[in-house]
This record gives C-alpha cells, sequence and structure tokens, in this order.
RNA sequence: GCGCCCGUAGCUCAACGGAUAGAGCAACGGCCUUCUAAGCCGUAGGUUGCAGGUUCGAGCCCUGCCGGGCGCGCCA
C-alpha cells in the first residue's frame, strides 16, 4: 500500500471528473510543514491553468466533488490552491494493521547488470559501488514482486587472459604440472603483476602471451582448459568477497562477456544488412546522426576493428539483444562507472535501430561516480596501490570490533566478532548506499564508524535497542493477532511514527523507480529517528503505563523493528539482538 | 574544440517544478539513581558558483559565462 499513490489516484479521478485534462495528475506530496498536514496537493495550480480558471475556486469546487471521508479528517485549500490533507487518527492505526509493505502482485521481468569485474585481477574498491548499488536495487524489485533476473557480465576475455596464462604454463612447467600453479593463483593480485612484469620485460615471455591470446579465440582445446582454470579459481574469490558483502549474487548469475563471443560476428552483420555500418579507415563504424557534433562531424561507434577484432560495443549490443529477446525483459538496469555514459547511449540507440531491442524494453543507464580518499583524489592505498576489497573490508571489522569491545566489553568475544562483521561491513554498504550514486563519494572511515548520523549502526541500535525493549517485557514478536489490542495514537510522537511507518514503500517505489537507494536509507533514517523519539517522549514499561498504551506502543516499537529489518535487509545489511 | 556529470551551511550530503532550502558531522548549551547516553532536546550556521530567461511559483527547466571531474575511431 502506498497512500501517496492512493491519494494521487482520487483526487486525479475527481480533477478529471471537474473537466481537467488527461495529462493533469494531482501531484500528491507528502507536506512540507506539519501544519500544512500530512499531504498535499499540488495538482489545482496547474489544472487551473489548463482550465483557464481560478485556481482556489478550483480547489474549493474540487474540494466539493471529492470525497475522502474513510481517511481524511480535514481537507482544505491554502496559499494559492494548494489541498492540504489531515488523515484521520484511526484510518492511520487501522491501516498500521495489514498490508502496509505489501505489493500487488506484478510481471515485470527486469534484467539487472551489476558487479561486473574483471577477472584478471583481484576485485577491488572499484567494484564496490556497482556490486552494493546493483544488489540493493535487485532485492527492491524482487520485494516488489517482479521477475529480476540478474547478470554478472565479468571480464573474462581479452588479451591480458593470453599474459595470465603464458605465466601459467612457465610456472607450471617449474612446478610439475598445472595444478602446482594454484597456490600461487590464491592472490591473484600479485599473480597479475608478476605476469604484467614479465610482458613488460620479456620479449619471448610478450610473444608467448600474443601467442596464447590468439590461441584462446580459435578455441585451441588446452589453452581453453588453463583460461577456464583460471576463471574459475579468480570466479571463487569473487564469489567469497560477495559472501563476505552479503551480496546476493552466485554463479549462476554469471553471464561472462566471453558467452556472447559466438554472436558478436552475427552482430556485425546483422547491422550491415541494415545498412547502419560504414566502413571507416579499416574498421566496422555506426555514424549515427544523433551523435553529431556541432561542426557536423560524428563521433562513431565501432563494432569492428581493423584486422577484424571485437570490442566491447560488440558484445553490449549482443547483451543488449539476449536481454530483450531472449530474457524478454520489461527493463535492463546497467549499474556502471559514469565514464561509460557516452558508450551506453550509442549502444542503447544502436540496439533499437537495428532492432536488437523490442520497442517497449527500457533500457537505462543507471552512472554513479568513483569512489574517492580523504584528499579528494582516487582512493588509493598509502603507497597509491590499488585498495583490495578484502583489505577494505578487514579493516572495517577490525574498527568495528575494536568499538564494540569498548562500548560493550562484557559481551563474549564471539558474539563481539559477530557485530563487528554485521556492523563493520554495514557501515560500509550504508556509507555509499546513503550517498546519491550520480555524484563521487568521498570515502571516511571516521564518518561510516562513527555510529552517529545517518549511518548503518545508527540503524542497527534502534533495532537493538527495540529488541531490548521486548526482552525486558519477556514479550516475543510477533504477537498473536489481536493479542495486545489496538495501535491508539494520542502523542504527536506516535503519530509522527505511525505516519513513518507507513510510507515504507513510497521509499521502496522511489528507488525501484529512479535507482537510487539512497532514497531508502534517508527513509530509515527519518523512522529510526521517529523512533528515537518517540522513545525518549512516550515511555513504554516505566510505572504508570497503562496496559493499553504500553500495548499500543510495543506495537509501534514491533513494527519500526520489523520495518528498519526488512528495509536494511534490502539494502543488504544485517541487524542484530543487541550491540 | 565538442559532449556528459557536478557546483547547496566550515565539512559530508538531502531536497519527487511548489509554501519559510533540510539532515548529520564539527561548534556551543541542556538531559542519565528509571525501558541500551552507540541516545534525546535545543542554539548557531545559506544571496543554492555567477548573470539572464520561462513559470502563478525555479536549487531543480532553458541560454550564456566561471570553476571542478570525466568522456570523445579501433582498451573495457
Amino acid at each position: 500500500m502506498n497512500i501517496r499513490q492512493l491519494l494521487d489516484d482520487r483526487i486525479t479521478a475527481a480533477l478529471h471528473t471537474l473537466g481537467a485534462p488527461a495529462t493533469v495528475t494531482a501531484i500528491v506530496k507528502p507536506s512540507a510543514r506539519p501544519e500544512f498536514g500530512d499531504y498535499q496537493a499540488n495538482g489545482v495550480m496547474a489544472a487551473a491553468k489548463q482550465l483557464k480558471t481560478n485556481p482556489r475556486e478550483l480547489a474549493t469546487r474540487l474540494l466539493e466533488t471529492l470525497d475522502l471521508s474513510d481517511l481524511a479528517e480535514k481537507l482544505e485549500v491554502a496559499g494559492p490552491g494548494f489541498i492540504n490533507i489531515h488523515l484521520k487518527n484511526e484510518w492511520l492505526s487501522g491501516a498500521l494493521g495489514g498490508g502496509r509493505m505489501q505489493y500487488t502482485p506484478t510481471d515485470q521481468t527486469i534484467v539487472v547488470d551489476y558487479s561486473g569485474p574483471n577477472l584478471a585481477k583481484e576485485m577491488h574498491v572499484g567494484h564496490l559501488r556497482s556490486t552494493i548499488i546493483g544488489d540493493a536495487v535487485v532485492r527492491v524489485l524482487e520485494f516488489q514482486g517482479h521477475k529480476v533476473i540478474r547478470q554478472n557480465h565479468v571480464g573474462d576475455w581479452g588479451t591480458q587472459f593470453g599474459m595470465l596464462i603464458a605465466h601459467m604454463v612457465s610456472l607450471a612447467d617449474k612446478n610439475g604440472g598445472v595444478s602446482g600453479v594454484e597456490p600461487q593463483l590464491a592472490d591473484l593480485e600479485t599473480f597479475y603483476r608478476e605476469a604484467k612484469q614479465r610482458f613488460d620485460a620479456e620479449p619471448d615471455f610478450a610473444n608467448a602471451a600474443r601467442d596464447y591470446v590468439v590461441k584462446l579465440q580459435s578455441g585451441d582445446a588446452e589453452c581453453l582448459q588453463l583460461w577456464q582454470q583460471f576463471i574459475d579459481i579468480s570466479l571463487h574469490h569473487c564469489e567469497a568477497v560477495y559472501a563476505r558483502l552479503g551480496v546476493s549474487l552466485t554463479r549462476a548469475d554469471v553471464m561472462p562477456e566471453s558467452a556472447y563471443n559466438a554472436d558478436l560476428a552475427n552482430v556485425v552483420s546483422d547491422l550491415q544488412a541494415k545498412g547502419l555500418l560504414v566502413e571507416d579507415q579499416g574498421a566496422q563504424c555506426a555514424f549515427l546522426d544523433e551523435f553529431k557534433n556541432k561542426d557536423g562531424s560524428i563521433t562513431p561507434i565501432i563494432v569492428q576493428k581493423t584486422g577484424g577484432g571485437y570490442l566491447y560495443a560488440t558484445s553490449d549490443l549482443a547483451a543488449v539483444r539476449y536481454r530483450s529477446g531472449t530474457l524478454k525483459a520489461d527493463r535492463a538496469l546497467y549499474f556502471t562507472d559514469a565514464r561509460q555514459a557516452l558508450h551506453f547511449q550509442q549502444v542503447f540507440l544502436l540496439a533499437r535501430k537495428a532492432g536488437f531491442a523490442s520497442d517497449t524494453i527500457s533500457l537505462e543507464h543507471m552512472p554513479f561516480g568513483n569512489m574517492l580518499g580523504e584528499d579528494g583524489k582516487p582512493f588509493k592505498t598509502r603507497t597509491g596501490g590499488t585498495v583490495k576489497l578484502v583489505d577494505l573490508l578487514a579493516e572495517a571489522e577490525e574498527r568495528a570490533f575494536a568499538l564494540v569491545t569498548d562500548k560493550n566489553p562484557e559481551l563474549d568475544e564471539t558474539e563481539r566478532h559477530d557485530i563487528a562483521r554485521t556492523v563493520g561491513i554495514g557501515a560500509v554498504k550504508y556509507a555509499d548506499l546513503s550517498k546519491n550514486r550520480n555524484s563521487d563519494y568521498i570515502f571516511n572511515w571516521e564518518s561510516m564508524l562513527s555510529f552517529e548520523g545517518n549511518t548503518a549502526p545508527y540503524l542497527q541500535y534502534a533495532y537493538a535497542r527495540i529488541k531490548s525493549i521486548f526482552r525486558k517485557a519477556g514479550v516475543t514478536p510477533p504477537f498473536e493477532k489481536g493479542g495486545l489490542g489496538g495501535i491508539s495514537l494520542h502523542e504527536p510522537a506516535e503519530r509522527t511514527l505511525a505516519m513513518k511507518l507507513l510510507q515504507f514503500t513510497e521509499a521502496t517505489d522511489s528507488v525501484a523507480k529512479e535507482g537510487l537507494p539512497n532514497h531508502l536509507c534517508t527513509y530509515l533514517y527519518e523512522l529510526a529517528g521517529n523512533f528515537m523519539s518517540f522513545y525518549e517522549a512516550c515511555p513504554i514499561l516505566k510505572d504508570g503505563v497503562a496496559e493499553e498504551v504500553r500495548n499500543s506502543r510495543l506495537q509501534l516499537a514491533n513494527l519500526t523493528a520489523q520495518t528498519l529489518q526488512t528495509g536494511l535487509g534490502l539494502l543488504g545489511i544485517g541487524v542484530m539482538e543487541r550491540m
């Protein structure tokens, strides 16, 4: 249930009965200020304009037509033609009883492309944003009832694999077979660095590497086997990181670049058949008018190199065709670096023109900025190297462990480690998810683990605090239906909290539509804040609290805990009973 | 040169064309013999980079500047 949508639908319908054009809607939003009620409808002014009438007059007539008496206490015209909506307390408490977080089943198929690490190296901090933002959006879409198909478009193909295979082979010669190489593949980063060094320093090695690329691409069985072995090990690394991060990707979601190899020649010939390609300086290019510059030149899309090689535009075109044609996606979302914006514009447009994408599929690039260090420059180690994701996560857990130990030394060590894991990983993820993905993001240990303000620990603490109330009260949710009586809203803090509890789906709808998990973070932070204020203002278990009041407040607390758990769960962040 | 993104409080960030631009951090002042003070309440802090324009109404849309980041034919 989505109150905002409900009000919007009903007020929009009323506007239409007054003769407003179909394009006019009620534009219902949460009210800007408490005295303006719970929601406000802003669409009357625009409607009056269309109807060439006075907005306040139209608003007044609208109130005569509109019957919201089942849920609204009071509707009033304010300012130039706003309609302020005050909801009934009884309706709010009733609405808390059920369906608050439920969705009516939908049948959209949504492909989400995210994470997509390059398997030549170990995952580093550059992969974090795509992985966790994409995963959060995926969970929200599934929560809404959509059929989501994850696509982990890993980089498993290209010239660098020749170099890696050459290094594997030469090590195998020294270590008595390929199996002897496995220990060294445990550290992919070092393995890659060594291979690269040899490639740059040893001409024989470089030549061997280039030969392996050719053999690999021509389907040489032995070479493919070595490649496959390398890929398997690298994917195991990724899976370990996913598990530690609490990311829902599995091996079944891997749809590597190489999977499209067999289709690349078809992509090019199909584009040719449609007359979309011209040969330019030996390469196959599409020159689309949409990419014409002011000087009349056109930025081309190269789909086949001089010499016949294919590029990432080619495999992305094949991927669009697969997602649209085979997977039958209604939407395809791409969580990649903002630098690829032009590339995706090109691919999406060319795919449409070529008929690779259906007329109805929505192709959406969800770009994000870079992760920067505290100095505002790309996030690096002190020595300027790439930060491995596992190292970052280990540090987060260590820092969290120190903090938990400081706050709660009486907990046994195992529990403190469990808490540190949930808090540390949650803090890293939340720090990223809570920011608008479009801009660059400055990574800062202190602010994410300060446990103050809009952080994961604050939300986790709110949850743990509620659980503590239940332990103290000797009650265990879920409560028997009706066993604690109804929820009554008397105090302002109770009403504010109830209202916020009812707005959960407004937040998830927004995340699903825009691909912006920070909208859910903001919601959860406000919810936790509303709960904290409520908890200060409205005693639950203290002496002198009447039983009905106590029971009503216990239920509000329980609904808050459920919502925090569900909401954080959608962000891929865990909660704990105490911290 | 062309194109995309960004510019909001000292710092990190919100804001779905709507009413008086919001949080947090940092600063300052209160609140623990009573449900976890990892908390709550309050004070202070702004010409939303600049200049025009569209609109009943602009941080948001349009145009031009300034500043930053990133792209722009054979890497992904």
